[in-house]
DNA sequence: GGTTGTGAACAAATTCACAGCG
DNA sequence: CGCTGTGAATTTGTTCACAACC
């Protein structure tokens, strides 16, 4: 009986171990069935000794002197990120981002099928978009409670943002993924994570005077 | 004559400071003139004595006993960001993603104005996405050469994003923001930072099961 | 008294370098 | 022999705690 793995996986490993998982996904479409540290680091865009520090906490999936299975890492991957399963989410914002979210397929695909959108204007309530019904943002809570929706993603601008929030709360969501450029208190239960615009811009511009750093995001 | 700031300024802090730009010009639209790392930190969503550092890497530009000057301190963040002078952007990838970003006035507001789009589909070539035009992708390199673009926008589908970077690059683009879910080759002289809204749903995917962390993005 | 600015202590993350093993 | 897995060294980032100063 193989032990589990017991270390903490520090957070700047579980940052970058989607990346790896696409990076197997790539080898696995190739037909590629083994895979060394050295060849994953290539297509992850980082070192080999980072690769195989980040992978030795999930357990030691890899065979010395031949590498890791692909299949079998993929799995081990996926597993440790939870994607064994599925991730109902939800929308809230209909607006140009919001419908561009929605739209792209990506989401479903991979395992985080959009079951709503939301958004407060009457004229935008009612309609569908993607095959999507948006519904009227104060039935956040109920909606959201009622179809187990772990994952509420805020694509509204600023100033409500920490409105939607709550009510995302209130309905149990426990992971947000947040568009607007606001900081949002939450209770320390839900994972807040944040994708602001403004915000990388204004990073790259300062690497524009200043030399670049190998700024990479994220 | 007060002596330069000679420190090289750390990367995460300047992650950090388009946050507390964000929060600066928050508190100069309520008319408050004075502030404490205290308040910063509150509104930033981070702690105190982060703030002070921070900062203190740009120069002593506060007050002991009394805080900091908020339209002082915001010229100083604004002009360390370099944002006292307008980088305009192009966007690569006329769908979904790409006409929601154009579409998003934030981005010429705060002082990355849109100079073109740009796409490969014949159908989209010629076409005009708020206000902006959309031009033929194989002519990034002369439109970015000829109007001094520093900054390029990634929103294509993976598979076309290196060609794409390898283009902005031949057109002497700087920095690149890919929101294409692959990693970039480029140049070290070019900075890149992505935002990749698959890897952020996987990570919170991956705290759901377990407890959060106050895991925090970008 | 109150708040900044900063060395020093601490923690997290990265990289090195090599023992361990197939 | 080759490549993983990992302690140890190093670097980077955070937090503490207090002297300096208004």
């Amino acid at each position: 009986m193989a032990e589990r793995p017991r270390r903490r996986i520090p957070e700047a490993t579980v940052a970058r171990l989607p990346v790896y998982l696409r990076s197997l996904v790539e080898l696995a479409g190739d037909r590629v069935s083994t895979t060394s540290s050295e060849r994953l680091a290539e297509l992850a865009g980082v070192n080999a000794a980072k690769v195989r520090k980040d992978l030795s906490y999930l357990g030691s999936y890899g065979t010395r002197g031949v590498g890791y299975d692909v299949e079998y890492l993929l799995f081990q991957v996926s597993r440790e990120l939870g994607l064994t399963q599925d991730w109902p989410v939800v929308i809230v914002g209909a607006g140009n981002l919001g419908a561009a979210l929605a739209n792209y397929g990506g989401f479903g695909d991979r395992g985080f099928p959009v079951v709503a959108l939301f958004d407060s204007d009457p004229a935008k309530i009612g309609t569908t978009i993607a095959g999507v019904k948006v519904l009227d943002q104060r039935d956040i809570p109920r909606v959201v409670q009622a179809s187990g929706v772990a994952i509420g993603i805020i694509a509204t601008p600023a100033p409500v943002a920490q409105d939607v929030a709550d009510l995302l709360a209130a309905g149990g969501v426990r992971s947000i993924l947040n568009f607007a450029p606001a900081v949002l208190t939450v209770d320390p239960s839900v994972s807040v994570r944040k994708v602001d615009l403004a915000v990388e811009l204004q990073i790259l511009s300062f690497y524009q005077q200043r030399g670049p750093n190998q700024a990479v995001g994220s």
